[in-house]
DNA sequence: TGAAATGTTGGGGCG
DNA sequence: ACGCCCCAACATTTC
């Protein structure tokens, strides 16, 4: 790194790091010149105005970080259009002779990085990109043989015997000087979002506190019931960087450190979740085509489903199934999911609907305000049994059971399909059990106010187990059982 | 981070 | 007392 030097002006471009707190890009930038300015691009394109839960989330985040940045002194420059022309054009406003940026690593964004940095050099100005979402590197977690992990299991063990690689948080600096608005930026007001509610750093520091001080202890059982508060929700804060991973990470290792041997199990599985985000992170990195379609080419000809209509129920919630359309409606409405949820719906979308998971995979990253592209195609892949290290493929999830295991009280179901809060428990997960007048008397008759079940559980499992059984010659104990059907 | 089908065991009712 | 049957509970295999 080259000597502070005042007269050398840079850009901090912020993208998915939207924090002062421990970000790895404004601390270099602040170490290699003491004039930094603090920039956002924003789309012009008119259907960025469209107020999703997503949408919303990312704008709190923003307003939040330029809250911090001018309690630093600074504040964030706005400027609109592509990011592609409108640095070249802040680099000439401003006259920096470098810009910095989070390093991301999917594919459209390293063709998009390669394409800044091209005009960039032109211009004489370096683009630099600082590693800073994951705590080991995927170039740093690498089987004896230098290749890169298919398998968790392996990936966790080496992961964790370098885990004193990992550097400490840094707080956010102090002090940062302003610099005058150049020609073509202006001040974040002027997007007219109105006043952020909530969501920005300074909530996901206040949720990560509470959450290592208590709910982490017991993580390893309660995050398995969506209607129980279990979780530390930080994967919306995470996906866009209003928090940083290491400060998540010291956070756990804090509270394990001062923690009965129970609670320590709680926060050992809490990490253990985190390495699976990196775990996920390094398989795209060195297998990018798990993004386009099957990690594993043998399920590349499944004969999926292309029906609308079925799809549309499922976005809806209205399949019939309690757990599933509480799920479906959790997201629409508060564009998360809980954890377990998730398995349930991605699930029943793959083989109760026999829809193709990437259409599944697509909604959830439209709807999510956690949308990751590693972590989301990571866990579709694993429940249709397509990815590294997934799921078998014959595992299928009963929507009932599942319910019924991790929903027994209905609270979460009630909460999210209002039409079943009167059921009792025993049949909130099976409505279609109750007698009419039973129904009646709930105020819930299946077919007027909740719908029959759009499939029948056990034919909709035969024909998973057909249409995969196809396409499966790479499975071991097949193979065995075909050889000794000819022997 | 599953569920269904199939197999095994053992207690209790019964003649 | 004994064998037999039934079936629930648990275990194993299969998808």
């Amino acid at each position: 790194m080259s000597a502070p030097s005042s007269d050398r002006r840079t850009i901090v471009w912020f993208r998915r790091a939207l924090r002062t707190d421990d970000n790895a890009a404004l601390l270099q930038a602040m170490h290699d010149a003491q004039s930094v300015v603090p920039l956002l691009c924003v789309s012009d394109d008119p259907s960025y105005a469209v107020l999703s839960p997503r949408r919303r989330f990312l704008q709190n985040v923003i307003a939040s970080l330029d809250a911090s940045l001018r309690s630093a002194g600074t504040m964030l420059h706005v400027r609109t259009g592509d990011p592609v022309s409108v640095l070249p054009a802040a680099v000439r406003a401003y006259g920096a002779v470098a810009v910095y940026a989070v390093a991301l690593s999917d594919p459209s964004s390293i063709e998009r990085d390669a394409r800044i940095e091209r005009t960039l050099k032109s211009l004489g100005v370096a683009f630099v990109r600082v590693p800073d979402r994951v705590l080991r590197g995927p170039q740093d977690v690498l089987t004896g043989a230098r290749t890169p992990f298919r398998v968790y299991t392996p990936y966790r063990n080496a992961w964790m015997s370098g885990v004193d690689e990992i550097a400490p948080p840094v707080p956010a600096p102090g002090r940062i000087a302003p610099v005058e608005l150049a020609e073509g930026s202006f001040e974040l007001d002027r997007l007219g979002w109105g006043t952020p509610e909530r969501g920005g750093a300074k909530e996901a520091h206040a949720r990560l506190r509470t959450f290592m001080s208590g709910a982490v202890g017991t993580y390893g059982s309660s995050r398995d019931f969506p209607g129980t508060d279990g979780t530390s929700r930080m994967s919306p804060y995470l996906s866009v960087g209003a928090i940083s991973i290491r400060r998540l990470f010291h956070a756990a290792r804090e509270a394990a450190a001062d923690a009965s041997g129970a609670a320590r199990k709680g926060i050992d599985t809490f990490v253990n979740e985190l390495v699976w985000r990196e775990f996920y992170y390094q398989v795209l990195v060195h297998w990018p085509h798990a993004i386009r379609g099957p990690f594993r080419p043998e399920f590349a000809d499944i004969p999926w489903s292309r029906d609308e209509g079925v799809f549309r129920r499922w976005k809806d919630g209205t399949t019939g199934f309690p757990i599933v359309d509480a799920a479906m409606r959790q997201l629409r409405d508060e564009g998360w999911m809980h954890n377990r949820a998730r398995m349930i719906v991605a699930s029943f979308l793959t083989k109760d609907l026999h829809l193709h998971w990437q259409w599944g995979e697509q909604y959830f990253f439209s709807q999510l305000t956690d949308a990751d592209l590693a972590s989301n195609n990571g866990g579709w892949q694993w429940t249709a049994g397509t990815g590294t290290d997934a799921s078998p493929w014959f595992r299928i999830f009963n929507p009932v059971l599942q319910g019924k295991k991790f929903d027994p009280d209905g609270t979460y179901v009630r909460r999210f399909v209002p039409e079943l809060s009167r059921l009792p428990a025993a049949a909130i997960h099976e409505p279609w059990r109750l007698n009419r007048q039973e129904q009646e008397a709930a105020g819930c008759v299946i077919g007027r106010q909740y719908p029959a079940p759009m499939v029948d559980h056990a034919e909709a499992r035969a024909k998973t187990l057909m249409i995969y059984r196809v396409g499966d010659h790479g499975a071991a104990a097949h193979g065995r059982r075909r050889a000794a059907l000819f022997s």
